[in-house]
DNA sequence: GTCTATATAGTGATAGAC
DNA sequence: GTCTATCACTATATAGAC
């Protein structure tokens, strides 16, 4: 089973961008030492130096793979399935599943990146382009939804997904630290809600009355 | 001038925190080393291991002091201001408003803290009770709003809650990273539709449909 | 004078760099 | 593998309040 130098140094960076993936989740960026990387990717801090100059750099280049993979992982489930209630329910269990095979979870992964962008602008940058892709993204599917189903959205698309990707977030947050406090099936009401669409639950209340403050 | 040693302490004890929450904030706390810390409060290492034990209990104490603090301060705005808009509005404001003084910002204290306590129970508990705090004086908040404004909730006041929480949390992370993508009127315009509130905006699109998907 | 909050000066361990 | 810096943490000393 011979394998190409190429092919043997793609596996390296794979496996160790992987590595990073889920210790950085797991414990958070500088509770990991660039061993403990090579380690868990079977390699040798020399190779993870090799490859990416440094912890920083070994962020960085996981940053690149998180953006252009995630993006369209999030959304796949969105832009599947038909049940509008289920594709909105599919978005919030994406952001709050806890990968099994690993401790990590996404959300951890996802702030973790987050808070290192808040700090850094070099980290800042391609996670505002992978925000703006998601929303953008997002916007588009909401779009066809809204003419298919012929029901107007209550404002532009690009500000729907904000608004959308801000409940998923933020209660995605919420529900980590208590998920008991955070019902899927109230997200998907309060998603409903941005959409501007009644429920469908048996617990309709009484009907809204659209009375300004 | 003379202080008696508890007034010491206690003075030590707070400019100790003070220290934390700010440097925390910016750098993260696995960047930053006890004595950083210390330094910054203009003490040393011995004062604060005698205060706290270590850098971990300073952080516990830290994150006492913010539980208590914050949650009023975040909803005293909403709590005095009469126009709903502005109510919403402030929310929005003290989430997202850096603090001139020190290069910190709420926002990144909120997530580091959020961060470990995703990671570590002994945190997560009085992090999981802050929130809970915060959601249940939202919701007496909405539901006094409600009953005096004669506009029933859509759900009940602590999934509103919730809701609106996930809103601003959501939205405030998505706007440190590309302040020009989510405008502080769009996010006033969503929490009026998760309270069920048209809006009394100037550009006013067409009336609702309550069509189903 | 006694007590104790805070300061000083380390210890061993481990990080990242090359 | 080695080197240097720095980490969390501690043992001991000092200084200020009662």
């Amino acid at each position: 089973m011979a394998r190409t130098q190429d092919q043997r140094r793609a596996e390296t960076r794979a496996r160790l961008i992987d590595a990073a993936a889920d210790l950085f989740a797991r414990k958070g960026f500088h509770a990991v030492s660039a061993e403990a990387v090579a380690d868990a990717a079977d390699r040798t801090t020399g190779a993870l130096y090799n490859h990416f100059g440094g912890k920083e750099g070994l962020l960085l280049a996981l940053l690149e793979v998180w953006k252009d993979q995630t993006a369209a992982e999030l959304l796949a489930g969105f832009e599947e399935i038909t049940e509008l209630d289920d594709r909105l329910a599919a978005l919030f269990q994406a952001l709050t599943r806890t990968d099994e095979d690993r401790g990590a979870s996404w959300l951890l992964l996802e702030l973790e990146l987050w808070l290192h962008g808040a700090r850094d602008p070099a980290i800042a940058e391609p996670l505002a382009r992978r925000y703006a892709d998601i929303r953008a993204r997002l916007a588009g599917g909401l779009s066809d939804w809204a003419e298919t189903a012929g029901v107007p959205l209550r404002r532009s698309p690009e500000r729907t997904a904000t608004a959308v990707l801000g409940v998923l977030i933020g209660c995605a947050v919420q529900h980590r630290l208590d998920p008991l406090a955070v019902e899927e099936r109230a997200v998907v009401e309060s998603l409903r809600d941005l959409l501007g669409l009644p429920w469908d639950g048996p617990d309709h209340p009484e009907p809204l009355e659209l009375l300004d403050s």
